[in-house]
RNA sequence: GCCCCCAUCGACUAGCGGUCCAGGUCGCGGCCCUUUCAAGGCCGUCGCACGGGUUCGAAUCCCGUUGGGGGCACCA
């Protein structure tokens, strides 16, 4: 059967409704606890939580832990706080593999009185094949193929005991009736080992699915200097779940050449293994923060104000809640991530200083819009406009000559939202203090 | 060194033999709008790594080269 067959095949089994499937697609994402959720991982977990979501399956969250350090509590719950804030949800209870140690080892001890492992100064080693070839049908890569002359004869439980990766992970996918094993190609090489494994206790081997990795924008492997690459920076920047995921679902795979916008929803609706691309995808933040940008700007507003005050509780910052719901119509079509929200806003909140350089000479207007707005009424962004338009047009000023050192001297800086209703959401009286003071 | 994976604009991708002198999105450049910054609108720039095949016809299939990446632990 050749290449093209096999992944007909696949695809054929993937398209049948779930009715007619011998059993429901059911997948897991295995993270290890070292320490936080890192975006690529996360990337393969969307992937398994869409094609489960997409089938009506089971995702299932299952920690390979190998000791129990404090760390790894803590970790494991962060790993789950970053799912939650993510809102990718698991089914069933977050299992351990290292409540399944006795049972690896008893398949262990049963593979070496079959004759397929051995012991090894301690270990336990498994028998790989001599020769011909292990080969499976990947889902995104067609037929992969290994001599098994290159197989080495893997450890499966060390000397202290404890069973090996390429031993637990396997065999806890065939106690938790895992179908399809969806996870980053780095792990192909693994793949091999781990389905003669499967094989010598009798189990059906999963589908696999190996998806790309995710570099950083120098190509290279994602690290640190790449930015942000923990999901709890992405949260802390201020990027919406929504668009993180939306984001993410695009990096190696793409319903079509045109969509690019797509609701959780309509991902689970269109998402397939099959369109997911083999080659390795670049973490774009430029892109990321553009579509951050069109997911706020699309939140009602009521949903953007909640968001924001959100994140600025999360921030530590301690600003005024209803002072915050009524700045955010003023910023929500400015911003591409919620932490730049108080650049703009923060001379709601706090006192400015702006720079004498800035002002530029505007002492004249200063004065002359004070007065204007001195006894102004009613006291708003429509009235203000008014207002001080009209003080430009008697001093023969443009309107970027002389809004500019107002700006400058109501918010303290250069870059502002709207002028007019920001001096309305100030208040006459802080807008007078502070022009005053610019004045002098 | 050995094994494996990958290869379309700067980036993410569409394309699964003719409809492609390659389409969409981000970025970038220009213009418009404009009280700043954004947003928005319009226009534009940029790509099938290379070499052999196969075929009437190749971005699409095959082989090789080159270039990336991953793996070769009693780590996961």
């Amino acid at each position: 059967m050749d290449v093209g067959d096999e992944r007909e095949r696949h695809r054929n089994y993937d398209r049948r409704p779930m009715s007619v499937r011998a059993q429901p697609v059911r997948v897991r994402m295995a993270p290890s606890p070292t320490g936080f959720l890192h975006i690529g991982g996360v990337r393969t977990f969307l992937f398994n939580w869409l094609f489960a979501r997409h089938y009506g399956g089971e995702f299932r969250l299952r920690i390979e832990n190998t000791d129990t350090s404090r760390e790894v509590a803590e970790a494991v719950d962060q790993i789950q706080d970053s799912l939650r804030w993510l809102g990718l949800d698991w089914d069933g209870p977050v299992t351990f593999q290292l409540d399944r140690l006795d049972d690896c080892r008893r398949v262990a001890e049963q593979l070496v009185a079959d004759g397929k492992a051995y012991e090894d100064e301690g270990a336990i080693r498994f028998r790989m094949p001599d020769d011909g070839v292990t080969a499976w049908d990947d889902v995104v890569r067609g037929r992969v193929e290994f001599p098994n002359e290159k197989l080495e004869d893997v450890v499966l439980v060390r000397g202290d005991g404890r069973p090996t990766y390429n031993f637990a992970s396997p065999l806890e996918d065939v106690w938790d009736e895992i179908t399809h094993v969806i996870r980053a190609e780095d792990h192909i090489s693994n793949t091999p080992k781990q389905i003669n494994i499967i094989r010598a206790v009798g189990a059906d081997i999963p589908v696999y699915a190996h998806v790309p990795n995710v570099n950083g924008e120098d190509g290279k492997k994602l690290s640190k200097r790449h930015g942000a690459t923990g999901v709890d920076e992405f949260r802390k920047a201020g990027y919406l779940p929504d668009a993180l995921v939306n984001f993410l679902a695009l990096l190696g795979w793409a319903p079509d050449g045109e969509t690019t916008i797509m609701s959780r929803d309509e991902l689970i609706e269109r998402f397939s293994l099959e369109r997911v691309t083999p080659s390795p995808a670049q973490f774009d933040y430029a892109k990321l923060d553009w579509l951050n940008g069109m997911y706020i700007r699309a939140l009602p507003e009521e949903e953007f104000a909640h968001a924001l005050i959100l994140w600025l509780g999360e921030q530590g910052y301690d600003w005024d809640a209803v002072l915050v719901r009524k700045a955010a119509p003023l910023v929500q079509e400015k911003l591409a991530r919620l932490e730049e929200f108080p650049a703009y806003a923060r001379f709601l909140f706090e006192d400015v200083h702006p720079d004498p350089a800035d002002l530029d000479g505007g002492a004249p207007v200063l004065a002359v819009a004070r007065e204007a707005l001195a006894e102004l009424e009613p006291f708003t962004a429509e009235s203000i406009e008014t207002a001080l338009r009209d003080v430009l047009e008697r001093l023969g000023l443009k309107p970027r000559q002389g809004f500019q050192p107002i700006r400058v001297a109501v918010t303290g800086s250069k870059v502002s939202p709207g002028l007019f209703e920001s001096i309305e959401l100030l208040g006459r009286e802080t807008t007078l203090a502070r022009l005053s003071a610019a004045v002098s």
